[in-house]
DNA sequence: CGATTTTTGTTGTATTTGCAACAAAATGCA
DNA sequence: TGCATTTTGTTGCAAATACAACAAAAATCG
């Protein structure tokens, strides 16, 4: 069986890699930029939704974000109708940089989909879409205790 | 433009964090499989190259090396005719987790693939094996300190 | 309503990760 | 050949990551 699960590995590994080097321009420390992006995009968001979003551990996710607020990126609003969750919103200075982090994940995919027709590229993002709703299932099954069988 | 690069970290990170904790039962910690399949597959392997491979900080592999052969997985054999590299071999305890790795990582193969054609699955393997042909590129540049124009 | 379970958030601890800086061997080149 | 550069490997730090264990609010359900 072709082995997409390496491809995709190397590819995400090289790519954060890249990411981390450059934002620490912006100040931004491992893995940063992932949070703020989702947090500028939706604005209201909870920890808890974030991690689960950028498929990773529920405390990694926490310190990440207790960080950018310390760092004044984020800020936590504590909600009327519900006393345990915090909305997270981006300050200024955080909606600040969020375009500098699109313009290099921009150019991060410009080049990754160099040599691709215009189709070829739809064809990609359409396929790794499927690959990713199977694998959510995956994730939050393992992720909650389960065990696989195979 | 399509974001393919946020699918594939999420895809990434969501089965490297599926395998972590399949692994934990072989006594084997954080990342440390993606180290033990390259040495099966490439017996005489240097570290540098491993790195390169896999695609992480020449210190993180160097230091993960150490570790597995502290715990007899791998083990280091100097070079008669160049006395600078180590080249890396499986042990027998190393070579007898290969097989339950490649079954795990078929295993998530197989989920991520569900659904699939035998067609899609290869068209994907085909424009991801381009992507990294890109990337590569792009990494070593970065990483070796040059900085990208965008 | 009340008890149980789920959701959401936190802290303690161990580990990996990666940058910087160094050293030594090998290679390239004038 | 001799000197500069590249390759390969190491160690010291600082930081992210994740598991375990805990707490409290909310949701579910008899």
């Amino acid at each position: 069986m072709s082995d997409i699960l390496r491809e995709i590995g190397m590819i995400a590994r090289a790519l954060d890699s890249i990411s981390n080097i450059e934002f620490k321009e912006y100040d931004l420390t491992k893995g940063q930029y992932l949070y703020i992006v989702r947090i500028c995009e939706h604005p209201g968001i909870i920890q808890e939704k974030l991690a689960e979003m950028i498929k990773v551990d529920r405390t990694t996710a926490a310190r990440a974000i207790k960080k950018l607020e310390l760092h004044g990126f984020i800020e936590k609003k504590a909600d009327e109708n519900n006393k345990k969750i915090k909305k997270i919103y981006p300050t200024v200075k955080g909606e600040s940089i969020y375009p500098f982090i699109k313009r290099e994940n921009d150019h991060s995919n410009h080049m990754a989909l160099k040599g691709f027709t215009e189709t070829e590229a739809e064809t990609l993002y359409y396929l790794l879409q499927r690959v990713r709703g199977n694998i959510d299932k995956e994730w939050e099954f393992v992720k909650k205790g389960n065990k696989r069988k195979y």
